[in-house]
DNA sequence: TTCATTTCCGTTGTCGACAAAAAAAATACA
DNA sequence: TGTATTTTTTTTGTCGACAACGGAAATGAA
């Protein structure tokens, strides 16, 4: 709530503000700084910021795009409500490019692709290590999206990197009250994951990338359970 | 390039500037009516709308979100080029998400789905009889559209829908060179569909949308090649 | 008090203007 | 004549201001 530039103003370079806006503001609410459904106010933003509406408007006009906001008209923009009935629709689909993904890293993947995967894999590893769920989440989709990348289809790779954006709020949003130890056997996933698609196993990659999405959904799937179960009794 | 509102200034109701230009440079853009790589003047833009930069600019964020325009910091903006290195890619995905979609509205659909189905059905039917393949794209573009709302997945419909705008961009440049005849075949397949998807076999209708969409790859492979030939001839 | 009407207020949508950036044109220099 | 440098032009990015819209508060009638 406070300014970003207080005192003096800092020069900007010109048509940098709107992606800094855009990047914070999209952080805040897929890490659910922001909570689902809250007002945002344009000239609040504005102050904030120490910029004109103009730049500000631009940015929640991409964020909207995204569909991370939604604006009635002539009124108030909120931050998104997360859907919960859209869940299993969600869930379906993001199993799915875990498949897709991961079938075609192994069919198209170059050895450069491999070191940069790795290198997410390590930051993963350490995040379980340490039980940082919120890297954890982070880190796999990092991960996940090298995978996409390395399968070298930009239609593929946008629709799932904006999956994983949508997933980063809903993970947050049970690991933050249920810090649950995450297992162990993600990383081990991982790893033959990335076995799988270093030997070009196609078959193999697909299956594991499937199991490995069905794992997840389980996995949140539990939580969600849990969760009801607590709701009941209390 | 002419003024849309010549004269006197008319009304228009607060929000519906944006909109208004949105949907008319968009359907100016996957009609080809608006050449790739062609630059888009904001101020050309105002006047033209009779309205200020503001809501234009709105229109072509919008727009830049959705890949359809590109925008070079500070300099012109123009309309996208199509990516005929991505095409393979693009119709990996494309054949995926009909037989996605034909699948779930085969489990999915309710009966006031099938309607709506074959009312766009009916539409392309006349589009093939009447030889209009500008038409046939649109009507068939809607056809699946339904079906994918039948399968009530809305990240799965998102995903297509957008396919489908950038193939309709695709098969136009292509088919208003060569106003081939599309099948009959299609309307048939569609029949079939429509079929498998009123049965809810499940199985018949993700074979048959895997097979609609290779039948129209193949389709457009073929007019490709034939449009090499034509440019290594002359 | 309760409900309908009016007034006020906060927020958005749009506008015209100006400054910055980059290309294009013009000039200077060899 | 060809190249480097300056100037002009064009187009974008940002700003402050104002009107319109919708809700909230205030007012009035029963």
């Amino acid at each position: 709530m406070t300014d970003i530039d207080p005192g003096q103003t800092t020069e900007r370079k010109r048509g940098s503000g709107v992606k800094l806006v855009y990047d914070l503001l999209r952080d805040e609410i897929l890490d659910l700084k922001l909570e689902p459904g809250s007002a945002i106010d344009e000239v609040q933003l504005a102050n904030r910021f120490g910029m004109s509406r103009t730049p500000i408007r631009e940015a929640l006009v991409r964020l909207a795009g995204e569909g991370l906001i939604e604006t009635l008209p002539n009124r108030s923009t909120m931050v998104s409500n997360i859907d919960f009935l859209g869940m299993p629709a969600y869930f379906d689909a993001l199993v799915l490019m875990y498949r897709v993904t991961t079938r075609l890293a192994a069919q198209y993947h170059r050895a450069e692709d491999l070191k940069i995967i790795r290198v997410h894999q390590t930051e993963f590893s350490a995040a379980v290590a340490a039980q940082d769920a919120l890297e954890m989440i982070a880190t796999n989709a990092a991960f996940h999206s090298a995978i996409a990348a390395a399968g070298r289809n930009a239609y593929y790779f946008g629709f799932f990197d904006r999956l994983l954006g949508e997933g980063r709020r809903m993970l947050r949003l049970y690991y933050q009250s249920y810090d649950d130890r995450l297992p162990q056997r993600f990383v081990e996933e991982h790893e033959e994951i990335i076995a799988a698609i270093e030997a070009r196993d196609i078959a193999a990659a697909d299956r594991l990338g499937k199991a490995h999405g069905e794992q997840i959904v389980e996995q949140i799937g539990r939580l969600l359970t849990r969760n009801d179960r607590l709701d009941l009794e209390l």
